[in-house]
RNA sequence: GCCCGCCUGGCGGAAUGGUAGACGCAGCGGACUUAAAAUCCGCAGUCCGCAAGGGCAUGGGGGUUCGAAUCCCCCGGCGGGCACCA
């Protein structure tokens, strides 16, 4: 400071403060540059084990074209943690890359007539760019896209290892058909049962297709969910109810009469159906049995009867959808079979077609029990089907109980069963199918919900699945010095349908056996493939191989996934599969893939429309003190609609870009941390972000005024008395409470906290107790490396005013640790209850005795009135929280 | 329809069996300023009361407990997933 400042204004100047402000637009890229010229958050494939390793990763990004507030959200927790574990003296992994094959690429096509892949690489460009002003401590070296060729022809590579080891099947499946289009339809497509830019009714087509066996896994993909501790438990419910294994029998029901001889069916002698469930103690109560549309014996039906055919035919127009089938109204086709009933002699029952049994589940064929189960008693009802009640429940009255609107589906005990009458569930479930196998007409098994994995998508824009089909030879897979199999990038989007099927050339090779000319598979994979093993291909991104051993086995399993609640059960799913697989076909060691997994909320906005009733965007609005809203510039009322997650549709969004230019990437970032518990969705609003800004402002300003008085770096901060004293306490405090929010993802709290002490360091600034400077400077000091995880460019500039000689920055420098002695309070509060309602508070030296506190609160004048005389019957006392008086 | 969640002041939330509402946003009052912005200080669930204090209150209803936002049961509302959106 000169003196020619010291004249011009002198410090009282109230003025002086306001001046001092941080410039974020000049200080953010300046130590974006720094992190990125000393290399701070590069690692290598293989590290040398001196320091334990810890795998961050966020789910990474579909390139739309721009970063929206849910990325910013998500890498913003991601950063934190990889920040934090830094310090804490891990070497940390935090790679970024591409999810960039998928459907939007080829509707941009359609749309707009730009190459899939130049729309694609154009859009990463710019979020690239985008994520770089966050300021994420991201290893941008491991970059990829899964649409580079050096990605997806790995994953051909892998592909043909998991065929050779059985992992792959070929298998005939029904998709969305669009009759017009003459094109596969994805089910977002499919808009109330007709394709989205025909308009035509949808029908369903059954195609031949590549699966991944993911079955062969179900048990164990169910048993290691046990292992996974670190998962929330309501997503690894989610799976095992999606592996679903169940257990039951499968009964074969005998046809009264044989079907085939009937008519030239396509399925003929069919003797009898196999039905599984998971009631065999409900046997008796049988009324039906009903058979996915696409079963054999609705084929058998519909090719001797016109109506049933009809029947057919309707269900194959609802989609493929499973939430479509169940949402619709049961309906049902008489095909006039009948079946024997495996205990009851004589008594026969007839075979429906049902539009709510699914095909993929079981033996597609169910007995209908409408006694206990609720969708077979609607069907009932609907077609005047029987209706005997079998299972008693408890303290029920077997001669008056009846099945009214809702079927009893929880146990009892079995009535009008025969030799099963009167036992418990249970064991009638047992005796059934003891009985069932010794008539060798039924079997105790175990069923899987889970299906096989069908990876085939007859689109352009995906990984082109690396198979030859020969008509003399069949299937062969391309030989590994064929690959990888390119994408052309001729392509004619100007028709609808799959261009690769189109393409001229493309398709047209020799077989690898014969020699022959032979046809290219033109199906591309899921793009769930893609993003089924990123994760391992991040430890070795430049391999030749898909993944170097010696890289995923140091680096495998990811530490701590995060990502939306939505990805909870398929790709999660696909993931813990594809580890398995490479796992078995000796690419990794880890047969896990995520050890520790958080899923974020929805970010969410506030969603507005005008008179004519179109949606506004936020910017197009202003706010009015009434807590109305009008047309930004004009008096035109708007209609401030409901909070709910952004979505361009609605034009509820909000820019990430323009939020960074006019607040920075630290403003960003903390408000996201500090609006609620980053599992819950938040609601992103424009004062909020505002007081993200000033709090930024608020601690440069301390920082920045506290400055000339503080002592130089190192003085000791030991003795300290009063105010001094009691900001050591807040700092070690908050260096407890921060680290804890932080180990919790309770960042929310973490941001409390901070301000909290913010709020100390404020209190303490006018104080000249002894020692006051150096708890100042280790306060001021903390602020700065506690919040850095969350606003790291502030934490930067904040160290570097606090100690001008350092070389380290906060990024390099380790974890702050709390002095158990300054965490220790001479005293404490404890409330004082009489019956359990508050009448008081105490102030205890902490070691006091039971007795003693007990005395003290019963002195209590106000807790004397509520006990107004009574015995006290019993006295409570949680140590450190409370005390209780029953009278 | 099925599976999984969530619900606390005007708003976001804190408290995971022990003082409900920390911290922030919005609001109100004050200081500073010619003024505004910024900043700083203070108030604040709600009802009764001059106050001391008391009643009510964590979506609704019931239960367990000395004590429940927290555990259990029923109901309601909102959201995620349902296998070809990513």
């Amino acid at each position: 400071m000169n003196d020619a400042n010291t004249n011009a204004r002198p410090e009282t100047h109230p003025d002086a403060r306001q001046d001092i402000r941080h410039d974020f637009k000049q200080a953010e890229p300046r130590w974006q540059a720094e992190w990125e010229r000393r290399g701070c958050f590069a690692v290598p494939d293989v590290p040398d084990g001196s320091q334990p390793k810890y795998y961050v990763l966020e789910m990474f990004p579909y390139p739309s074209g721009k970063i929206h507030m849910g990325h910013v959200r998500n890498y913003t927790l991601g950063d934190v943690v990889a920040r934090y574990k830094r310090a804490r003296g891990h070497l940390v992994m935090h790679p970024m890359g591409w999810d960039a094959f998928g459907l939007p690429a080829e509707n941009a096509a359609r749309e707009r007539g730009i190459h899939p892949g130049k729309w694609t690489y154009d859009n990463i460009a710019a979020m690239r760019a985008e994520l770089k002003r966050m300021g994420l401590s991201l290893d941008w070296a491991r970059e990829f896209a899964t649409c580079d060729v050096e990605y997806y022809g790995r994953q051909q590579k892998l592909f043909l290892d998991f065929l050779k080891a059985g992992l792959v099947e070929r298998k005939e499946s029904w998709v969305n058909w669009d009759p017009v289009d003459g094109t596969v339809l994805a089910n977002e497509q499919v808009i109330d049962g007709r394709g989205w830019r025909s308009g035509a009714l949808v029908e369903k087509k059954q195609l031949s297709q590549w699966f991944f066996a993911i079955t062969k896994y179900a048990p164990d993909l169910l048993e290691a969910l046990g292992s996974l501790d670190r998962w929330p438990d309501r997503v690894k419910t989610m799976q095992a109810n999606w592996i679903g294994r169940s257990e039951g029998a499968r009964v074969r029901f005998k046809l009264t009469e044989p079907v085939g001889d009937l008519a030239e069916a396509p399925a003929p002698g069919i003797h009898e159906v196999e039905v599984f469930t998971t009631r065999p103690d409900t046997l008796f109560g049988m009324s039906f049995l009903a058979v996915a549309a696409e079963h054999p014996l609705a084929a058998a039906a519909a090719a001797r009867d016109a109506k049933a055919a009809g029947f057919v035919a309707e269900c194959r127009r609802m989609g493929t959808s499973e939430a479509t089938i169940e949402q619709a109204e049961k309906r049902g086709y008489d095909t006039g079979f009948r079946v024997a009933h495996p205990f009851i002699e004589g008594a026969s029952f007839p075979v429906w077609i049902a539009n709510f049994v699914l095909m993929e589940y079981g033996t597609g064929a169910i007995f209908g029990c409408p006694g206990h189960d609720e969708r077979d008693l609607e069907f009932a009802r609907q077609y005047g089907l029987g209706v005997v009640p079998v299972v008693l429940p408890p303290g029920a009255d077997a001669a008056s109980f009846a099945i009214g609107d809702t079927a009893y589906t929880d146990d009892g005990t079995i009535i009008n069963s025969g030799f099963l009458n009167g036992l418990p569930t249970g064991p009638a479930k047992r005796a059934a199918i003891e009985a069932l196998e010794a008539r060798g007409i039924g079997t105790g098994v175990v069923n899987w919900r889970l299906r096989d994995w069908g990876v085939s998508r007859q689109r352009y824009w995906g990984c082109p699945i690396p198979v030859i089909h020969c008509e003399a030879c069949g299937v062969q897979p391309v030989p590994a010095g064929q690959l990888p199999v390119k994408l052309p990038e001729d392509v004619d989007f100007s028709r609808p349908g799959n261009p690769l099927d189109h393409h001229p050339t493309w398709k047209h090779v020799d077989c690898p056996a014969c020699g022959k000319p032979a046809r290219r598979e033109t199906d591309t994979f899921d793009t769930f493939v893609d993003s089924s093993w990123y994760f391992a291909r991040f430890c070795s991104p430049h391999a030749e191989e898909p993944v170097t051993r010696a890289a995923v086995d140091a680096w495998l399993p990811v530490d701590q996934y995060i990502g939306g609640i939505e990805h909870a059960i398929l790709h999660l799913l696909y993931s813990r599969f594809f580890t398995r697989a490479m796992r078995d076909t000796g690419h990794v060691s880890a047969g896990e893939p995520f050890a520790g997994l958080f899923t974020q909320g929805m970010v969410t906005h506030e969603s507005y429309k005008a008179p004519d009733g179109t949606w506004l965007y936020p910017e197009e609005i202003e706010r009015q003190p009434d807590g109305g809203a009008v047309l930004r510039g004009t008096s035109q009322p708007v209609t401030v609609g409901r909070v709910e997650a952004m979505s361009k549709s609605k034009r509820n969004t909000v820019d990430p870009g323009s939020i960074i230019d006019r607040y920075g990437a630290d403003t960003a970032r903390w408000f996201i941390l500090s609006d609620n518990p980053p599992e819950r969705d938040m609601e992103w609003t424009e004062s909020g972000v505002a007081g993200a800004y000033r709090f930024t402002q608020r601690l440069f300003r301390l920082t920045a005024a506290a400055l000339p008085g503080l002592p130089p770096p190192g003085a000791d901060a030991g003795a300290a008395e009063g105010a001094a004293r009691k900001l050591r306490q807040a700092t070690h405090h908050t260096i407890a409470a921060i680290t804890e929010a932080l180990e919790s993802f309770a960042f929310n709290v973490g941001v409390a906290r901070i301000h909290e002490f913010a709020n100390a360091i404020a209190e303490a600034e006018g104080a000249t107790d002894p020692g006051i400077g150096a708890a100042r400077r280790e306060a001021l000091e903390a602020i700065a490396r506690l919040a850095s995880p969350m606003m790291p460019h502030l934490a930067e500039e904040l160290w570097s005013l606090l100690r001008p000689g350092e070389t380290a920055l906060v990024a390099e420098l380790p974890w702050l640790e709390a002095n158990p002695a300054l965490l220790r309070a001479e005293t404490l509060t404890l409330a004082v209850q009489v019956l359990g309602k508050l009448r008081g508070t105490i102030e205890v030296p902490v070691d006091a005795d039971a007795a003693t506190i007990f005395a003290q609160a019963e002195a209590e004048e106000n807790v004397q009135r509520a006990i107004a005389g009574r015995p006290i019957r019993k006295r409570i006392h949680v140590p450190g929280r409370v005390v209780n008086f029953v009278v």
